[in-house]
DNA sequence: AATTGCTAAGTTTTT
DNA sequence: CTTAGCAATT
């Protein structure tokens, strides 16, 4: 239930505006995830079945967020229905689980398994490193990230693919993508781009299911729309273009991720598609005060192409922004730590109302070392992310194994690690075996002819491997209930791999850190849910379901497989679901927010959140924009990146830039931001012309050790 | 198999 | 300047 009129105007038109396509222009702050859920239970209300409401967004989180919002708000009643069944929920998830969900109802019909392992960015840079190698043209640039890279934009369509007009480049694209995708064809493997890719081939190839989808999902809303790109347009078009019910919900100014593959112009041409659509406009602004939308309205009226927005607010001006030019960005750093210190000890503002936004994630390290010697306690987001880290990676490349043994990535990872005699020469050997006989690796190591080339020695290593991964294996295919913890506990220690680790690392301290990580992944093996369990410990403390809830309540019901019977589903299953949630889950832990702290992040990463006091640091011409979107032509997008840093803040901004920036080694001299000149002058206070010159940091730092030894 | 030394690059990042 | 990746060496 909920109550329409404590919406604003704007906001009830866009929630009451069910049928026909619907574009929400929703700014910054101008609370577009409670409209989109208000917009959903109003739907329902209004007696449209749960079931036929898709909504998708691009991260889990936000996915997470709003599932969890239109649960509450959907009255008990629905619960079950006079059959007694489970009552069908709207579905909201991520496009890319959306395509899993898809295809592992479909996949068969193109040719891969139903068990199809999702590549991540280093299974597939490992492809492609594997194809380069074959290849061996010294000459082209074989980066595999920049390769991966132009593979991507040129799948993914749209403007940037324009690059492969040229004829050669495009031939040598089609070269190398056609042998990728066989490659990952062959290990029954498809990468992220192919999860939307493979829905659309499927939806062309059998318009049954096409017609299936579009009956199913016959209304779509789709969030941060801006970010779309070519490819997840076509889809959602596909599945709208009789209904019409299209609702896509963004922000053109707040459009930063063009540079890989994000289309603006989806949201900026939907008259193209939808000439009939209704646009809806949320101006007013829920989280920062009038000074602040001023600035951001007037950097952003800079851009060109764009539908127009005047943000405002009925919180007040508050304060002006400061403007603070430092002559170094290590001068910079111990103020913005100062900055922090001296809010917190005369303001009595926490640590963890302060966020410092920056372009480049290497500005982060002299911050972080400030910040540490100001005994300032902070988080760092974003950096190395869980799973890049080796030990993780090696402990899901065994799991993949044992699933997928002809996932080769996977297996070539694992085969020595630890070192069992399966030398690197050994394993080229076999990868070449395997693409003679376009096999799997491990199929070639099981053919005795591929055995006969290696010596006694090297084949009783191949032989003893096979038999591992089989004997692993058929535990997996047993009909006993099998604890996957216990499972991996065992085969982890009859390989050794914590003595892995311990060899490894320099001090014991670091590899004890990196047998906890995997022991950390071991407990969620057979947590039904998940890393969603992990993410919501809230939802432990609810009250005891019934015996027939515990199988129907918890799972936010996923509509496309067959409703989930966990005891009975046998352990291949089970980790097989487990890494299906892994690898669309990989923003992971590290945000247990706990305590009070300052938080570092990119403008990038910073975009969707909001803090009280917002530091903006380096914005220089050169970083902000940055200089090589001056070679790009995207200025465009760096100002729009801008405007997002600007909303960030909800009470206070400060912005700075240095006259000088160490750079590779040496001070560089650097001039301010062109962006600076555009924010409104009456909004700005300059720091130096208005007196409130930094302290200097020793005088600084004296009073303030004085002063907090008063306190404490 | 592990260590050392050289070279080259050096934005933004989710799924 | 730093660091990651790779090749050559012990």
């Amino acid at each position: 239930m909920f109550n329409i009129d404590a919406l604003n105007p704007e906001q009830q038109q866009a929630v009451s505006t069910v049928r026909g396509p619907v574009l929400i222009l929703a700014g910054a702050g101008t609370g577009k995830t409670r409209v989109i859920t208000c917009r959903i239970v109003h739907m329902i209300e209004r007696g449209i079945s749960p079931g036929k409401i898709l909504a998708v967004t691009f991260t889990n989180k936000a996915a997470k967020e709003m599932q969890e919002r239109v649960n509450e708000m959907l009255p008990r009643r629905s619960r079950r229905d006079s059959d007694g069944e489970a009552p069908e929920r709207p579905t909201v998830c991520t496009f890319h689980s959306l395509c899993v969900r898809i295809l592992r109802q479909h996949i068969e019909k193109l040719g891969y398994k139903r068990n199809f392992v999702i590549y991540d960015e280093s299974d597939q840079i490992g492809a492609i490193k594997k194809i380069l190698s074959s290849i061996h043209e010294g000459k082209v640039k074989s980066d595999p990230h920049a390769i991966l890279g132009l593979l991507s934009r040129f799948r993914g369509g749209g403007s940037r693919a324009s690059v492969f007009e040229d004829a050669e480049a495009r031939a040598l694209a089609e070269h190398v993508l056609s042998r990728y995708q066989s490659a990952l064809h062959a290990c029954n493997a498809v990468d992220f781009d192919d999860l939307i890719l493979l829905v659309l081939r499927l939806f062309k190839e059998h318009p049954e299911a096409l017609e299936a989808c579009r009956e199913r999902f016959r209304y779509v809303m789709v969030d941060e729309y801006q970010d779309t790109n070519a490819a997840q347009f076509e889809l959602v078009h596909a599945l709208t273009r009789d209904s019409r019910n299209l609702c896509v919900v963004g922000d053109d100014d707040q459009s930063i991720y063009g540079w890989r593959g994000a289309e603006v112009a989806n949201l900026l041409d939907l008259e193209k598609h939808f000439p009939e659509v209704k646009v809806v406009k949320l101006e007013q602004n829920y989280r920062s005060t009038n000074v602040i939308l001023k600035a951001a309205n007037g950097v952003i009226r800079n851009n060109a192409r764009r539908r127009g927005k005047q943000l405002w607010s009925s919180k007040g001006e508050g304060e002006k922004i400061l403007l603070q030019c430092f002559d170094t960005d290590e001068e910079e750093s111990k103020t913005v730590a100062q900055n922090i210190e001296d809010d917190r000890l005369v303001r009595r503002i926490p640590w963890g109302d302060q966020a410092i936004l920056f372009r480049t994630n290497i500005q982060s390290r002299l911050l972080e070392s400030a910040l540490r010697q100001s005994k300032i306690r902070y988080q760092l987001i974003g950096g190395q992310s869980f799973f890049d880290r080796r030990e993780i990676r090696d402990f899901l490349a065994y799991l993949k194994t044992f699933l997928n043994p002809h996932d080769d990535v996977a297996l070539l990872r694992i085969a020595n690690t630890p070192a069992r005699g399966l030398s690197d020469v050994t394993m080229e050997r076999l990868l070449a075996a395997s693409q003679e006989r376009r096999s799997s690796v491990f199929t070639a190591m099981r053919h005795t002819d591929v055995q006969e080339r290696f010596q006694a020695r090297t084949v009783e290593a191949i032989r003893s491997f096979i038999a591992f991964i089989e004997e692993t294996r058929a535990i997996l295919e047993s009909k006993d209930p099998v604890c996957l913890g216990n499972w991996a506990e065992d085969w982890l220690r009859s390989i050794d791999y914590r003595a892995e680790l311990t060899r490894s690392e320099k001090t014991p301290e670091a590899s004890e850190a990196r047998w906890r990580n995997v022991w950390e992944l071991l407990d969620d093996l057979d947590d039904p849910d998940g890393i969603a369990a992990v993410a919501r410990p809230v939802e432990a403390s609810a009250p005891t379901p019934t015996t027939d809830e515990v199988v129907l309540a918890p799972a936010p019901a996923t509509p496309l497989p067959p409703p989930r019977r966990r005891l009975t589903r046998n352990p291949s299953e089970r980790l097989a679901e487990f890494l299906g949630q892994l690898s669309l889950d990989q923003e992971r832990a590290e945000d247990k927010e706990t305590g009070d702290q300052v938080t570092l992040i990119t403008m990038h990463a910073a975009k969707g959140l909001e803090f009280r006091h917002v530091q903006i640091v380096g914005v220089e011409d050169g970083l902000l924009p940055h200089s090589r979107s001056k070679l790009e032509g995207t200025l465009d997008e760096e100002r729009r990146l801008f405007y997002v840093a600007i909303t960030r803040a909800q009470r206070t901004l400060r912005i700075s830039h240095c006259g000088g920036r160490k750079r590779y080694g040496q001070v560089l001299p650097c001039h301010p931001s062109p962006f600076l000149k555009e924010l409104p002058p009456e909004c700005v206070e300059d720091a130096e012309t208005a007196g409130i010159n930094p302290v200097s940091s020793e005088a600084g730092t004296d009073w303030f050790a004085a002063m907090r030894a008063a306190i404490e």
